[in-house]
DNA sequence: AGCAAATAGTGTACCCGGTCTAAATTTATG
DNA sequence: CATAAATTTAGACCGGGTACACTATTTGCT
């Protein structure tokens, strides 16, 4: 940890961490549901109100890399090199957690385990959704002021984050599938690329 | 009401009516955080148990029209002329929606206050988010009937769930604002024709 | 018409996530 | 060491949602 933080805020983070991690132990022990906060708090020997003091809602007590991940993408999408299109910028950086077996490239070995926890859960599933649509509005926000305002910010930040979205759930499917993850990881590539010379290129003539 | 159905379902059919018109004026009223399930049980004159029986869930009771409009949007691309694509199937619906003023054209004189409900209400608005996502699955299925089975449907589906999604928003947000309803509607056909404008051509060069 | 089986509605008790408040404990500071 | 600030705790409370057993009504059948 950092010397230089007081004991106070060590404290603190080491105590959201032991619950963060105590809790995902029971989720995947026994399942999301039905594990109580009640049951987490006792586990982690603390208070109930201490578990809603870090974590507002039950669900980011799994789900708590969500915010550095939307960092991570925005990060991707203002360091593009100039007259890259922000598209170009997203699947790169697609591209990039895919090479370093990033949770969140959905290709990596155990990442089915996660994600069927999430499929069990009808608050999960939810709390994803309201992620893509954080994602979306904080796309829209940062295209409106790199690339300019108007409805099209929107649309665009809208279709980026579905595809980011789509793309890692598309291998967890396959690892579900029982495919081996070798053989996601180097399909995978190619769902990225497909997906995006989609949204680059449009679907004018899907179904025609 | 209809002839052929017996009493019993006659009756089903307008108590599951009058609870929700109930529930829906004391949420107009009141919000709907602040509207209990019990509250609405007495004005409607039921028990509470009367209406989980009708509305597993609370939200369902303002929000219980998202099964007939994707059916409209099914329907729409199925009936879809030979040659034409996908996209313009739905686009010429949303065109649709808009000349009839549908409630979901979002254009319609009225759609602020609905959508102002939802809005200050977190457990409506991920309800929202979930009838999208139903809506995205129930298109990639279909799209992979009609067109062919692959990835391709999936990431389909979900972009024209999502513009089918935002072009109304877009009307609403204007209304909210204080746009005339008039001025809103003539704008919103080219909102729509903007939207899958890009969906249809892409977004290759945005932002580069 | 009358009766038995389905089925809708009711009442009650219960669980769990989440909020509020006030008191107790711990850390920081001079 | 004293005191202020911030965390933790305990406990009461609320509301959505479920389980279950019971009553009332509708329906189909004879």
């Amino acid at each position: 940890m950092d010397e230089r933080l007081g004991l106070r805020e060590r404290k603190k983070r080491e105590s959201r961490r032991r619950i963060a991690d105590i809790a995902s132990g029971l989720f995947i022990e026994r399942g999301f549901d039905n594990v109580t906060i009640a049951e987490v708090a006792e586990a982690a020997d603390v208070a109930r109100m201490t578990v809603f003091n870090y974590f507002p809602r039950k669900e980011d007590l799994f789900l708590d890399r969500h915010a550095d991940l939307v960092e991570d993408l925005k990060r991707a999408i203002r360091a593009r090199e100039t007259g890259e299109s922000v598209v170009a910028a997203v699947r790169r950086h697609l591209h990039e957690l895919l090479a370093t077996q990033h949770p969140l490239s959905g290709a990596r070995d155990g990442s089915e385990f996660f994600y069927q926890i999430v499929d069990a859960s009808p608050a999960l599933v939810r709390r994803t959704l309201e992620h893509t649509r954080e994602m979306a509005d904080a796309l829209t926000e940062l295209l409106e002021t790199e690339v300019g305002p108007g409805m099209q910010a929107a649309v665009v930040a809208n279709l980026i984050a579905t595809a980011v979205t789509i793309v890692p759930r598309v291998a967890v499917d396959k690892l579900i599938a029982g495919q081996p993850g070798e053989q996601v990881r180097r399909e995978q590539a190619d769902v990225i690329d497909q997906t995006f010379d989609l949204l680059e290129g449009g679907i004018a003539n899907y179904g025609s």
